[in-house]
RNA sequence: UGGUCUAUGGUGUAACUGGCAACACGUCUGGUUUUGGUCCAGAAGAGUCUAGGUUCGAGCCCUAGUAGACCAACCA
């Protein structure tokens, strides 16, 4: 078993358990069971991740479970966006399952409550029963139709779920107790009356059943042996189990464990809240490629495999989190790194004018694809006497820090020429409108000479001024200017939008990009990952700027206006206890090479002049199992003893003094004893 | 102020039955590079919320605090 032992969370710990504890691992199975009232986002990645990674890892079953017991709420709409989005992030479902498909069992199943004397029918209002609730610090009060006899109560269930009566003036509750500390189990709602069509099972019914009430059977239907959830459903398990309880008859049991759901910075995940962005028209949609939904992400052109690491990478634990969308970002990064076929585009042009370069001529050069991938190929791209490159690639003087396009400096453009700055042309303003520059004939990129293979500071990306085509590119930055824009009581997260999250300009693009389908992703080199929109048509193209490429430069510019509240020295040196500075050296000692080891053992030997043998004491556990720590502790230890000018009269002295292997339980047995030998 | 849960570098997660506080992102050096990207080498950064206790030894066990989260929808 030299496999990387990947270490387990928290709930891969309790399935190892269970399966030590005799479950067969053909009894996993797992379940996610989304409501189909509205789109997924990052959020629900996150438990999608953890129930579908743990049937790949467990080779087990996972069903897709809908759990539509809200006919008000759930739209065919939303199935069938979920389901795409789980199918586009690479899952696979085993049983596509829906809790509507239990309303009959559901129903049987209370009935039999009914007779069994533990749920009743109460006819009171809404208002009524929460206030006989009670308060989280005091108990409630029992409903005045709690007593009802079984017949009575199965009468009346009968004729709900005949129509009978209006909505609002009945409802199924278990009968559990008032008084519980557990807001939950003070007399549960089970059925509600609901005169509305259901996606899918029409009007069949009129009753439907409450989340509490279908979870947990579902889940014992379908065989489920986890149930995960996240961590406001904690409470929620006590009922779970007490409602199993009432129905359980077969082996398998399953179990309800809670985790901590995502949160990701400077962004929102609740429905409510991203609808209103929509409805609000503060995005242009479910999918707008800010939105956390992963129909704007994948619009956005963040990839399957990029959201399956990220969600890998987050782990998995029970306290709250803020994951910093830079994770996000570095996960898209390495992967569009490896897949993304480079590309040339000037988003924010200024004229470059090669003065010696013949007028009219026009060459195609060689350019790489991907220096990542050597199967990537190459493709040709168009050089002529003008071309476009970034502004902000050209100052008139710059320092010597700035690698790029000054006057009388030379720079590289990629797979061309090298160049030199020669003049610049203003308009009235004094707005340069053109760069003038001389180029040498001998340098092209991989023509082999001499000149090509001089290296210049800067490199730069350029397009053909007659050649390029334009095209609109949305570039976008976050969706709010908070870190957790819903995470203040007394300010409301609209307040926090970010007014420029989104920038539409034209960019001039390389003619190889001219037949380019929606959601294929390039590398616009320098700049960043895009892919071209849904809204692209051949005519009008358009790109999205997916995330920016790693730019350590971009943070030094800043610094040039004197940042340096650096505070050199704001950690007061920590110095290190003679007894920590053995136990480091313990720890480097075995792995290290002789002469290295001597200097360790100077160390050792020099603070143990300043150790005490009760500092040493704790050491021993330590040095019984491990190598480096028991020799170091040896070490010391005789410095310290001999110092004392006391020594061990036991079977540990051979250790100590000789470095015996076989006598690890003796010396802790001897540490001890040495402690209470000489009082110390 | 009833119940339940949580607390480890800036962030997130580890540390198997108590025994070297680790990994990733981020940050900072240096090298390679026709992308200020990638890649490679390295560094800094926590002594585990607080106070006690048990133990030779506590991030882990116990007690008491503190802080945060969740729970009183005919929502899920």
């Amino acid at each position: 078993m030299t496999e990387d032992k990947k270490p387990l969370n928290f709930i891969e710990h309790i399935i190892e358990e269970d399966l030590k504890n005799g479950m067969n691992p053909k009894d996993l199975r797992f379940r996610f069971p989304p409501e189909p009232n509205g789109y997924l986002h990052i959020g629900h990645t996150k438990a999608i991740g953890i129930s579908f990674g743990l049937g790949l890892s467990y080779n087990a079953p996972v069903n897709l479970r809908f759990d539509d017991t809200n006919p008000a709420k759930e739209e065919q709409e939303y199935v069938d966006a979920i389901k795409k989005d789980i199918a586009w992030l690479g899952y696979q479902w085993d049983q596509e399952c829906y809790s509507s498909d239990y309303f009959q069992q559901l129903y049987d199943w209370t009935v039999q409550l009914i007779k069994d004397g533990k749920a009743y029918v109460d006819s009171q209002s809404a208002e009524e029963i929460a206030e006989q609730k009670g308060t989280t610090t005091e108990s409630g009060t029992n409903s005045p139709y709690r007593d009802r006899s079984v017949e009575e109560n199965l009468d009346l269930f009968e004729r709900m779920k005949s129509g009978e009566f209006d909505e609002g003036s009945h409802v199924v509750r278990a009968k559990i107790d008032m008084s519980d500390p557990n807001m939950l189990m003070r007399d549960p709602l089970m059925y509600r009356i609901l005169k509305k069509s259901h996606h899918r099972t029409g009007d069949d019914w009129c009753i439907y059943p409450m989340y509490d009430w279908t979870h947990g059977e579902s889940d014992y239907i379908e065989n489920i042996s986890h149930s995960l959830c996240s961590l406001e459903f904690k409470p929620h398990r006590k009922l779970y189990d007490w409602f199993l309880d009432q129905v359980y008859s077969k082996d398998i049991r399953p179990k309800q464990r809670e985790f901590a759901r995502l949160n990701l910075s400077y962004t929102i995940m609740s429905k409510r809240k991203l609808l209103k962005l929509v409805e609000e028209n503060i995005v242009s949609g479910w999918d707008d490629p800010r939105m956390p939904t992963i129909s704007g992400l994948r619009r956005r052109g963040y990839t399957p495999a990029s959201i399956r690491k990220f969600v890998e990478t987050v782990g998995v634990a029970k306290r709250e989190n803020v994951i910093d969308v830079s994770l996000l970002e570095f996960c898209v990064r390495e992967d569009l790194n490896k897949t993304a076929p480079r590309v040339m585009a000037v988003l924010n042009p200024v004229k470059l004018v090669i003065t010696n370069y013949p007028e009219g001529e026009e060459e195609w050069l060689e350019a790489e694809n991907n220096p990542e991938d050597d199967a990537a190929g190459s493709r040709k791209v168009p050089f002529s006497k003008e071309l476009y490159i970034e502004r902000e690639d050209f100052k008139e003087e710059a320092g010597s820090k700035f690698f790029r396009l000054t006057l009388g400096k030379e720079v590289r453009l990629k797979n061309a020429y090298i160049i030199k700055g020669e003049s610049v042309v203003k308009d009235t303003e004094g707005n340069i409108t053109e760069i003038h520059c001389t180029y040498d004939p001998k340098s092209r990129s991989g023509s082999g000479t001499e000149e090509s293979k001089r290296n210049v500071k800067g490199t730069l990306h350029w397009v053909s001024v007659k050649h390029a085509i334009p095209a609109e590119v949305r570039i976008y930055d976050r969706l709010f200017n908070d870190e957790a824009p819903d995470g203040h009581k007394d300010k409301d997260f609209m307040e926090f939008i970010n007014p420029d999250s989104l920038k539409i300009i034209t960019g001039y693009i390389e003619p190889s990009l001219k037949n380019v389908k929606p959601l294929e992703q390039f590398q616009f080199q320098r700049l960043g990952y895009f892919n071209v929109d849904l809204d692209s048509k051949s005519e009008a193209l358009v790109f999205n700027k997916t995330v920016g490429l790693r730019d350590t430069w971009a943070k030094v510019k800043p610094a040039s206006v004197k940042q340096n509240t650096q505070k050199p020295q704001q950690k007061q040196q920590h110095t290190v206890a003679p007894i920590d500075e053995i136990k480091r050296a313990g720890k480097k000692y075995t792995n290290v090479p002789d002469d290295k080891r001597e200097v360790l053992k100077k160390k050792i030997q020099e603070a143990a002049k300043n150790v005490s043998i009760e500092d040493l004491v704790p050491l021993y556990g330590t040095a019984v199992k491990k190598a480096g720590t028991r020799v170091a502790t040896m070490i010391a230890l005789r410095i310290v003893l001999e110092k004392k000018n006391l020594l061990p009269d036991t079977a540990a002295k051979d250790f100590i003094l000789k470095g015996k292997e076989d006598t690890n339980e003796l010396l802790v047995a001897e540490a001890s004893a040495l402690v209470k030998k000489y009082n110390i």
